[in-house]
DNA sequence: TAGTAAACGAGACGGTACGTCATGTCTTTAT
DNA sequence: ATAAAGACATGACGTACCGTCTCGTTTACTA
């Protein structure tokens, strides 16, 4: 009676080949894994894929977006909102899970593909859209939650106390790139969270702070 | 009576020519500034220096040390202790300076050093040196101050300390890339520094926050 | 009652659409005279048609055939035999006729065709039966009314003869690359044609000649 | 006491290798006779040569001029004039020796050129420089001695002489695609040179000839 | 006053990867 | 069956830099 209008509606052309996608980026994958970003070649892709340059310029623009999504099809773990009892442990969850991914040779490709950002808009948009927003806004409603239920004071900013959970994150596997243990994580919530929490005499150390 | 064994020792051989080094230097400083980390070719800095690449490689091991050192060279604003009365206040003092440097094209520029130093651990040691450690050990010396001073809780990590602080920096610098407005930096450091605060009760809001 | 078994007998399915067909052919044409041999590919003619690559390689089996086609399909000046009162001054014109028609683009045309069919063997057939060959065979049959008028000897041979006149005609089509002045081509005919004249006495000379 | 200053004097730098550019020389001509001027590729000459695509490209503008060279590094065998008592054969000669260079292999690949001749400039000059006029000069010194020495009319132009010599040849190499037998080119030969020859009694047969 | 040793310019060289172009084949939907 | 659309593997293109090399020249120190 009636036909699907919402079902991708396919016009005159062969259509793309699933397979040879797939072989893209499993190809891409491996050589990620392989060679890490510097030797992370177009090329290279191609070759392993068996697959054609063309082929793969038709559907990634840059080799930054291709090894992001080569990065994604692989390692779709979308770390669920715990909602346990308490807010603040959850935000303390968020952050060992992103040291983990970190750890290892996911966290060497994201520091590559952070660094192909400088020089790539593309790949910009493509890692932010995939890996850095997503978890950024998981923080963000758990944060909502924490000022919610009385944990964390209501006039900070959420950005802010974002950057400054997450931001030593990145600076430690970009720039010191030591293995994030357990406790260093467990050290840094707890200077934040209890800086931001709704305590209930900080009054006395914030004034002395302030002054400048 | 005796030669001085301090100075450098000449052996026989054309000295190095200094003329030579601050052409290659200042080509590969403007060379940075207009083009950034992507368009920065050895063969690039050796055309417009009018010098020969092999000059280039045989003082300089790759093209990430030469631009931290051409960064070096033009930029060399030593950031003084300030040693106010205030040792929290100096720490914001810090991380305002670093948001400055951060700030304009040279904040493009470290970050493309960041990136190189992903994949080159010549360039990553050379911006350690210079760049990141330097301004770290600041932090540290300030940091012992206000431990000594009883401005901050003796028993933290002061290495964990300055993660928090200088982090989110960083993370801005190369992932948010929005221009560093001076109240979200003291937003940050009030965060951190009060979490890390010698208050008067800290107890019962650490105690809950540290529970799992 | 009966169907007419001399008409082109249909098969089943789509009959092949002329418009498509002279969409292509025109194309074809345009782009060969724009762009010369050169720049003449089928895809670009398949832009430029509207038509699908699919479809001009089921009906061409390459380039210099469709080239040629399109040329055909333009040029089909047929000249015909003038059978004038004189078979030699018959001849002078078909040599002019040529010259005629390599000098503007279809010239440049032409050479690129002779080209093409160096290393594509369709593309040779083609050039031959419809460029060449159609001019030769009218020349032949001068030169056999200009043998049985008595204006040639009737002891040459009339292929070499033919190849002692056209061939100068492509030699400065393809490597002198000059325009074809009318004076240039009535000395090439007279001294190809009075070298074959039936004369009164060409006995003396020719033996001179022979010596070698 | 002096310096030879009409010695090739050397610039800076390294000098250009010798070896390479013969062992590019040599790929070029074997890859020449094994697969044509169709399959000569400069991708195909530096793998067999196994020096580098970019120093081809240094040296030679275009796979033609580099084809043009490959050839004439191997078949430089200068003809020399015959200067023997009959200048007419002396013509003679030339022609037959062009017909046994057109012949084998090189001919195929001088078709090659001259076609690749007709879309690129560059292999226009270099085959016109090396092969064509070269021939075509000696032919013209043969000519003026025979015209000096009374076996060729005067009056006639020797550019179009040459044209009617040497023209059939090239259309035969490129068109007609025959092998040359010997007896066509006397033919041919004696065909022009009859015409052309200051004969006891040309008048009539060229009154004749001439009308129109 | 040589001789020697290193710095330096110039530029050739073998490579690698780039991103593009055209080829000819194929798979699909629409006539 | 024919046509348009467009995906695909292939292979060569010409370019940009890479890092190394071989030169001739310059500029010191040293014997």
């Amino acid at each position: 009676m009636m036909d699907c209008p919402d079902l991708p509606k396919r016009g005159p052309g062969r259509p793309r080949s699933d397979a040879t996608r797939c072989a893209i980026l499993k190809a891409a994958y491996e050589l990620l894994e392989e060679a890490g970003m510097a030797g992370f070649t177009i090329e290279g892709v191609a070759d392993r894929s068996g697959s054609a340059k063309t082929t793969i310029y038709r559907w990634w623009p840059s080799r930054g977006v291709l090894a992001s999504d080569a990065m994604l099809s692989h390692y779709q773990t979308e770390y669920p909102d715990p909602h346990s009892s308490s807010a603040v442990a959850d935000l303390r969850g968020v952050m060992h899970h992103m040291a983990e991914a970190m750890s290892g040779p996911q966290g060497r490709v994201l520091a590559g593909l952070i660094a192909e950002a400088q020089s790539c808009s593309g790949t910009e948009d493509a890692i932010m859209a995939n890996l850095i927003t997503r978890r950024r806004e998981l923080g963000r409603s758990i944060m909502e939650r924490a000022i919610a239920g009385g944990q964390v004071r209501p006039d900070i900013s959420i950005d802010t106390a974002l950057d400054a959970l997450f931001g030593p994150l990145f600076y430690r596997l970009m720039l010191n790139r030591m293995p994030f243990e357990p406790g260093w994580i467990d050290q840094l919530a707890e200077m934040v969270l209890q800086g931001i929490a709704a305590g209930p005499a900080p009054g006395a150390a914030a004034g002395t702070l302030r002054q400048r």
